[in-house]
DNA sequence: TGTACATCAGTGAACGCGCGTTCACTGATGTAC
DNA sequence: TGTACATCAGTGAACGCGCGTTCACTGATGTAC
């Protein structure tokens, strides 16, 4: 490093960059979708500051990755919650939230892959799951869901969802006779049939979702 | 090391530590649960031979690490195919194949992992996937399922597979109004409305699968 | 039957590397008098 | 207004460690004559 001293924080503001550093350690996650580029060193680099310079603001690096997989957990509530917001009718923002969750997913692999991998989940690491609950109790109060157990409903859907979400990679497309696997399609399918909406409602076979792949 | 020199296997059969490398990998990995663990050293130590040796049967890490997910793949065949033989109902016989997935999942966790997190997936890596579609299949000859789509529902199905396998730790009982979560009743639930097996055939809710958690 | 030798399944020491972490420091900036 | 000083946001060098890999070797064993 022959950077000339990086401009420093103004006094008082030191706590900026407790920001840089979880920002840095995100981006360089999202960019090499590899976990094991998540180093101290590493995220300094990429920080622009001294190694040692992370030490004013983590006691170490396991406490560095919990504030990334905090704010990857406030990250996947936040579009979550985007998505249910902007449909009105239940039973199109529950799809919505799915596709908001496995797009998460595939956009952010590494990341995704590290916040549930973790040894322990952060306090935070449920709260779109919450928002997947809230979303087929209401589908069930319009009678758009047959549900009869939405929590244990939403534990089912979020799993298939998981599933979805880490399913990011192109799978070999020569053992499919689909050409490319559709995933968008499999995502909607998978969502109504674990959040028990019958297609007979028709409100959402009628509009496919946008083509994806 | 002050080991005595382990008793070496006799000349032409030296192919045998091949097995034994691939053998203390995945002991290695289900024994740790910690895919940082699998270090060429590490197996080394764990098979009971020095370091280099492991360079007589395998080139370099990534190609031992290979040989090891290529096994895996070739043991979850194994054990979903027996689940489908030991069940003469084709939606028995589903059911039995999604459990004995998900279990070589929450059983192997690190090993499954790494399985659907490497760059590429082993040749083999698909053959489970064929034996559940083939079951799906069968379901639909019989009767039991109403797919049109066999193949494409396989997918989904694997998907939320995926999705259950990999949700393999206790989560937080006190989020939960169900005490500790159902999970083998949140698999049938789950394998039956993908595979779309209506309950009405009511063959298989009138036995409960075996207790579990 | 005896013996020289090639083969083969390994070993031990060493290398350079990136890692997490520690330590003593530096130098700009706001504050007290 | 000037100046001494405490504060604070950092830095650079160094540590010990485990890693993957290389290299020259060793010593038992089967084979050729």
């Amino acid at each position: 490093m022959t950077m000339p001293a990086r401009t420093r924080n103004p006094r008082g503001e030191g706590d900026r960059l407790r920001d840089e550093v979880i920002e840095a350690a995100i981006a360089l996650l999202d960019e090499t979708n590899d976990p094991g580029a998540l180093t101290l060193r590493g995220i300094a680099r990429r920080a622009g500051i001294s190694a040692p310079s992370i030490y004013a603001h983590f006691s170490d690096l396991p406490r560095l990755v919990e504030a990334v997989l905090a704010r990857s957990f406030d990250e996947l509530r936040a579009v979550v919650a985007a998505a249910i917001a902007s449909e009105a009718e239940p039973a199109r923002a529950l799809v919505a939230a799915g596709r908001a969750y496995v797009e998460f997913g595939w956009k952010h692999r590494a990341r995704y892959g590290l916040m549930f991998s973790a040894t322990g989940y952060s306090p935070n690491a449920f709260e779109s799951f919450a928002l997947v609950e809230g979303a087929i109790r209401r589908c069930v109060e319009a009678g758009d869901s047959e549900s009869t157990d939405p929590h244990l409903d939403a534990w089912i859907l979020w799993a298939g969802l998981h599933g979805v979400a880490t399913l990011d990679k192109p799978v070999r497309t020569d053992y499919l006779r689909l050409g490319p696997l559709d995933r968008p399609a499999m995502l909607v399918s998978l969502v109504l049939r674990l959040a028990r909406i019958p297609p007979q409602g028709g409100r959402l076979s009628t509009n496919p979702p946008q083509a994806g792949e």
